[in-house]
DNA sequence: CAGTATTTTCCTGCTT
DNA sequence: AAAGCAGGAAAATACT
């Protein structure tokens, strides 16, 4: 697995989209990593699942009390791959340590040595010793891997960096943001995606909506899609939403511009766009796209329409889940 | 399998 | 001029 290169790389390319220079304003949040590249690539949230189905990892199926010093190595290096973390910023000479030890690192300690993924490490740990089922726990890990790779790409620090798990929602669709395939998610093309092209109305099934004119920029290169159905309830309004009520998540993405009233504004709407993108495993999406889906809300008063003011949109009476009441135990 | 819901994609025209 | 906004149309797919 000496991917550790190309991760980096694919990193530094999702610094250059988030830090696009789309929105001077933000230039207070320094990533401290150099800006390779400069296409648009995006690839956070995306597990590359290490182990290809053949074998299992090394430390699964065990305890993490029980690790050895092996056994940690490779479960940090399956989560640096996995959140896409520069792993020549992680000093791995730290991490000769067993289970046990790993255990009883305080948080703060691992933040120290692993940066923003020690949270991520933290509280993964922490899941896996209150005995998640297996399957499931790979989904924790996206949800909070999500969380983390915003932090981590966003270059800051959470305030309080507690493990920020999602947090139970009441709308009715249930909705969070359990979703991605561990499986059918190869790396999100860049430049060299366009050899892929070929044959398109493959077998599997095609990407939602209307088919794009062809002729364009072959952006999109996923095609094994197994018949996995995205759970319901990640609704664009609703992954909005949980970014929004999330300060961790929401650096720089979105904004409360009413909070009481719940009105917000996309602060760099491509970025979030990218990010529905990805949920959605579509990597041509767009704000322009985007904004469209948010436009047919207002129809059903799931968004109220806010005039005059650019990217700005407010939350309608069949939304839920956003208000300061409904939001609390969720955050801090 | 049919129908509906929700997007996604595209497009034209208008406004900032 | 570029980026948003408005919606209509059409198509895909998830869900019921």
């Amino acid at each position: 697995m000496a991917a550790t290169c190309e991760i980096s790389n694919v990193f530094s390319n999702y610094f250059s989209t988030m830090y696009s220079p789309e929105d001077p304003t933000l230039a207070s949040v320094a990533p401290a990593t150099t800006f390779g590249a400069d296409d648009l690539v995006v690839s956070l949230s995306n597990p590359q699942m290490p182990l290809e189905g053949t074998e299992k990892a090394s430390w699964s199926g065990e305890q993490p009390q029980f690790w050895s010093k092996a056994q940690v190595l490779d479960w940090i290096s399956y989560q640096v791959e996995r959140n896409k973390v520069d792993a020549s910023a992680i000093d791995f000479s730290r991490c000769d340590m067993d289970g046990a030890t790993l255990c009883s690192c305080a948080p703060e300690e691992l933040r120290l040595v692993f940066g923003p993924l020690g949270d991520q490490l933290y509280s993964q740990l922490w899941d896996m010793t209150s005995s998640f089922p297996d399957e499931l726990s790979w989904i924790i890990d996206l949800l909070e891997k999500d969380s983390a790779s915003f932090q981590e790409t966003l270059g800051d620090p959470g305030p309080t960096g507690t493990g920020s798990s999602q947090s139970p929602r009441c709308s009715d669709s249930g909705g969070s943001d359990l979703d991605l395939d561990p499986g059918d998610n190869r790396l999100l093309c860049s430049e060299g995606c366009a050899d892929h092209k070929k044959g398109e109305p493959k077998h599997g099934k095609r990407k939602r909506g209307r088919p794009r004119k062809l002729g364009r920029e072959p952006r999109d290169c996923l095609e094994g899609r197994k018949s996995k159905h995205a759970p319901r309830g990640t609704h664009l309004w609703e992954f909005i939403r949980d970014i929004l009520i999330q300060p961790e998540l929401n650096e720089g993405l979105l904004k409360w511009e009413d909070r009481r009233e719940g009105v917000f504004k996309f602060l760099r709407s491509e970025a979030v766009a990218q990010l529905w993108g990805q949920k959605k495993k579509n990597s041509s999406m767009t704000y322009e796209k985007l904004s469209r889906a948010m436009r047919y809300y207002y129809k059903r008063d799931i968004l109220e329409r806010v005039d005059g003011r650019r990217l700005v949109y407010k939350f309608g009476k069949n939304s839920s889940g956003w208000k300061e009441e409904e939001v609390v135990g969720s955050q801090d």
